[in-house]
DNA sequence: CGAGCGTGAGATAGCGCTTTCCCGCAGGAT
DNA sequence: ATCCTGCGGGAAAGCGCTATCTCACGCTCG
């Protein structure tokens, strides 16, 4: 046999038939002994096949396994940007939590736009995956909502589990985060230091979250009989960029007798207060600014950020949680939120006004 | 037909079975129309079996897919946080590209274990992915390093394709980063700048990346006639926190002479200049900062962060490109490395040593 | 001492697909 | 007219598994 030194050729993985002719038993014995089933088989046996597999390096196929089980150890998960600060946690903590449970995790990304959103959702759909995560914020008067729906719908029916991570007009089980109260605290607390006169630099109008922390935000400042008055907001996108340009702009347009302002979220707090510097002016000092999310990075940045602590490597877990745990109607099945409670962390970047 | 108005039960998701039956016509015709197939299909055949698949919600099983072809649009990303900023973006990359691609990501955290990491590869081989990217730092002289060789070969042979981000020993394909010359530049750039006197902030000794990045430092200042004293080397790990933790020890036994810390990788680099701050300096004025990988947030840090530029989210997307191509022997299959040079920013952390 | 029974190994029928292979049916060449 | 060819639909054989079913064997029990 002059196979000559050709190089190992690419040759098929080993399969559990491989491993069932090398250790001398059946398909059935095999598989019985590599998996655990409900049926015992005699220890000889096992070791032979345990052996076997190892000999051959025999890895289980996966899809096989699923085709053959009905079902899949997918969890998919679906973010706005990965790159983000606050996706990135919260994946890590979905990731984490999978991997606790020998799930692997798929991930895409929506780009923040629900057209694609719902794409990638009948896409991830061809997985058969256990669970679907859809951790972007919701749009308010999506116009894809009603079609996002309907396809999750059909996914839940065929037995998966769909969650969204952070309020959604959806029925679905929902992780619900505490923007709205997070808002809230902030603003008291601001309010306490003496801060008055408020400026917002929020995300686009229709995005949920944007809408619920600044809702919070106010109804915390009238608790206190405060105000945040409706030409105190710059919209912009929900990035570091949007922060930059949205405080860029309201620099130009002059900031009034704004004492603090207050970035939806930390990663646009982050861009505004390098807009604020490039205009001159030190943050902190001559102009407050308040962030939300919490992110790792605003402890390193100068002065140090206050913000709205969101534990997002926990919510992750937690989403995975929730969508996990068996009955109880999708409506009811809201993780309890005291959980995932936030926790408003004032730091430098709000010293209180000058006296 | 009394089916009451029980909720509608969960059912089985719909199988190109059913569209077939549903078209009226073979499951041949039925996936020759949903696959495009070499073969034709009459296009009033076609029509229908689409329309039956439209009306019947139908998505294709992957798994039954990848079973029945013998080949997934699976890519494994194997990373050591995902909520590190270094990996997030890489991350972003691969899905990036592989969404173009069709393909879909599966994701895991080896921690920095390479225990855990010979073990993830192992489980990910279940999936029968495509290619396989490694992209955690290689530790020099790993004790699973054989075993990994091992597993990856085996993977190889069955078809799959490894690729490893930055160097590694492994006969494998490799994008390789500059780390060497990014650090050879940027102390070519630093000492032009008037820098004399240095200190390294270190990740672990054995960290292939970190190991190189010094290197390179090193040759860089020899290469102008300056040098970086052995002693001037503090090892911690390789996060913010490592940095913070480096720093501070630095500081309390006294940092000499120095005038630069140039920490090896942006996130410790923060966390030193946070260590820096707690001590009471002023990072920039007081003691010169340089960090490594040029991540998004250093733009927004104070002041702004000097590093070496590395196009992450480029280099994801590298990685893929890199595996998906054939031909070519793996040892020679090494990405030109112009397409992920780097390039030194100086920023205000390294104003130049007062006059 | 024979019927009944639990045990556990092996054969086999799927799982949802793809992809041969087989065949009937035009249409062109002879 | 006849033969051959190309075309395209359908039957069916897998792909690598799991799970049901079958069945031989050695027991216990009356």
């Amino acid at each position: 046999m002059i196979e000559g030194d050709a190089p190992t050729r690419r040759t098929a993985p080993a399969t559990l038939h491989d491993v069932a002719r090398e250790a001398g038993v059946s398909l059935a014995t095999a598989s019985r002994s590599l998996n655990g089933s409900a049926r015992k088989v005699n220890e000889e046996y096992r070791e032979r096949v345990l052996a076997a597999a190892a000999k051959l390096g025999y890895t289980p196929n996966l899809s096989a396994q699923a085709v053959a089980r009905g079902t899949s150890t997918t969890v998919a998960l679906l973010v706005a940007d990965i790159a983000d600060p606050y996706f990135s946690s919260l994946a890590a903590g979905v990731v984490g939590a999978a991997g606790d449970d020998r799930l692997i995790v798929t991930m895409a990304e929506t780009k923040r736009d629900s057209a694609r959103e719902l794409e990638l959702v009948r896409a991830m759909r061809g997985q058969r995956p256990r669970v679907m995560i859809l951790a972007g914020s919701r749009d308010i008067g999506d116009p894809n909502a009603a079609a996002l729906e309907a396809e999750l719908t059909a996914y839940e029916q065929t037995g998966g589990r769909a969650v969204f991570v952070s309020e959604s007009d959806l029925p679905f089980r929902t992780l619900p985060l505490a923007n709205r109260a997070g808002g809230r605290d902030l603003a008291v607390a601001l309010h306490e230091l003496g801060y008055r006169r408020f400026t917002a630099l929020a995300g686009p109008e229709t995005l949920r979250t944007a809408h619920d922390r600044i809702a919070g935000f106010a109804e915390g400042l009238a608790s206190v009989g405060a105000q945040l008055p409706a030409d105190r907001l710059v919209r912009s996108s929900f990035t570091r960029d949007g922060g930059y340009d949205a405080m860029r702009r309201l620099l130009e347009a002059g900031i009034g007798d704004t004492q603090l302002v207050f970035a939806l979220n930390d990663v646009m707090a982050m861009g505004a207060m390098s807009a604020i510097r490039d205009a001159g002016l030190e943050p902190g000092r001559d102009l407050a600014v308040a962030g939300f999310d919490d992110i790792p990075t605003v402890r390193d940045v100068t002065p140090r950020l206050t913000s709205v602590r969101m534990p997002l490597e926990r919510i992750g877990e937690q989403a995975l949680r929730l969508a996990l745990e068996d009955g109880a109607d999708a409506a009811s099945a809201r993780a309890s939120s005291t959980d995932v409670s936030t926790e408003v962390v004032l730091r430098e970047s709000t010293p209180g006004p000058a006296a």
